[in-house]
DNA sequence: CTTTACTATGACGCGAACGTCAAAGGTGCC
DNA sequence: GGCACCTTTGACGTTCGCGTCATAGTAAAG
């Protein structure tokens, strides 16, 4: 396995170390590894969550919270699948998965919606790129 | 013309009174003519540009200081466009101009890069409902 | 002209998301 | 083992983006 400490990982991820203790802290990503020093120790799956979680609160401006929360209804999803394909209980909570449908559906809808005014404003910058470009090739 | 209040321009774009005085209190928007009591009336055009505001807040994930230095550049070259078309002297900044343009491919690029994340993002979401909505009918 | 409802300004408050500093301990290299 | 450099935990500090008073002025209806 390769491990690598915080530092490194705060090199990787392009947050500070600060940032990577607090979303431990706050139950964001899993605690890492150890070692017997107390010192954290990351695997490259972990560099991985971290960089997800990232790009979600970068890019999908995604508060900590709401990150949470997605992540957390995203496991139980998957949980309750993995009870489903091992044929176990599977009528479990068919009120709870519908409320999740319909958060999930919402979700998406709105993405949808941010994505095209991001193409509209998109254009708008390519707009003004030609404007200061047709004035430099003067 | 259409003069409106404060109240109701917080209505129409859906932030509150306190946000609408806080981005004139911080430069981000212009400030309204006022009546001689001193109260805040807004003109459609006023209404426009916060909403545009706003939205570039909600959908780009643009803090407001972002957000003023982008305007003040779109400014800029507007301007900037203005002289050349009244055949003034069209030479004054080259090299401020190249900046602009730099800053604004930049932008782009980011912008372009957002998308593409979100749009894996999505499909993570899709494939997410779809496994929800096959659990649901069984 | 009074009343009622809205508005302006100033000041303090607040939660989120870290920054920063101190004190103590761990790591790696010679 | 000694040294320089990292890490950890705790605690307080800070910035952003407003929320929430308090106080005083304004608008408009009766």
């Amino acid at each position: 396995m390769n491990w690598i400490k915080i530092d490194e990982a705060a090199k990787i991820t392009g947050i500070t170390k600060r940032a990577i203790r607090y979303y431990e802290e706050i139950g964001l990503i899993q605690p890492p590894e150890r070692s017997d020093g107390q010192v954290r120790l990351y695997t490259d799956e972990d560099i991985k969550q971290l960089k997800r979680v990232v790009d979600a609160k970068e890019v999908l401006g995604f508060s900590l919270q709401e990150l949470q929360h997605f992540l957390s209804i995203k496991e139980r999803v998957l949980e309750h699948k993995d009870q489903y394909e091992s044929t176990k209980d599977t009528t479990i909570q068919q009120s709870e998965l519908e409320e999740i449908a319909d958060g999930l559906k919402e979700q998406e809808k709105m993405l949808q919606q941010k994505m095209e005014k991001m193409k509209s404003f998109q254009e708008e910058l390519k707009d003004l790129i030609q404007k200061v470009d047709s004035l430099l090739n003067v």
